[in-house]
DNA sequence: TTCTTTTGTAACAAGGTTGTAACCTGTCTC
DNA sequence: GAGACAGGTTACAACCTTGTTACAAAAGAA
């Protein structure tokens, strides 16, 4: 951890604490980071039911976190009038500046995964 | 994405599945990447007020994620015979590893925390 | 006309998680 | 003896989160 990085951290004011603190607790939420990471595997946008197939859970879950990374300026959301419906989520470039944080601190799940067998 | 990941990803058994899982859901859960930022701020063991102190959170939540992080072999819990106790807490050579991927991860946050004030 | 598809939403019960308050150990100090 | 300290544990009520089920819209296919 840098110096600087920490100096940073302790002379942050109360509501950059609670910004941090939002982004922690947003990625944090279950299935959050697999969504961020196979959206990431992907440059292209992807459709709701591509993504829920790949993270592997209900409707409602991937409907609720899609929602919330929206809010947070995350992931833009197109629909598109055909029928049925199609819908596109891309990352946006504030999320695209996260990959190489997502990568290595998948990389080293994998690497856990494996080595735990 | 590495082609080479994606692949891992992808033929991975139930087993791995599982643990792989298991490890995302560890590092979601609440004050979890706080706790291993704190920790890896300072090389030097930490005890447990000061982890507590850092994170700001309860004893209960504390203790609890420092006891799962023991149980998955990413802490080692040191006690000493001072009065009145003293407990030190310490990254394994594992928790360590994912030191970079943490770094880059709040780099991101304290960028984004900083530029939404 | 009814079925199918995608992309969701609403309501709700079941289960998980949290902080608080109380308590504990062990020794030194007042 | 009473307090204080570090580092917890336990119990529990309150809260949060999850998946399930039912539903919807819109238009083309059978």
């Amino acid at each position: 951890m840098s110096q600087e990085q920490s100096e940073r951290m302790q002379s942050m004011c109360e509501s950059a604490k609670a910004h941090v603190d939002d982004l922690l607790v947003l990625l944090s939420k279950s299935k959050m980071l697999s969504i961020l990471y196979v959206m990431n595997c992907d440059p292209d946008p992807m459709r709701f039911s591509e993504i829920k197939k790949r993270v592997d859970s209900s409707s409602t879950t991937v409907a609720r976190r899609l929602g919330e990374l929206e809010d947070h300026g995350l992931v833009t959301r197109t629909a598109y009038a055909t029928v049925p419906a199609t819908v596109e989520y891309a990352l946006t470039k504030d999320a695209i500046a996260l990959q190489p944080s997502l990568e290595s601190m998948f990389e080293w799940v994998l690497n856990r995964a494996d080595s735990s067998l």
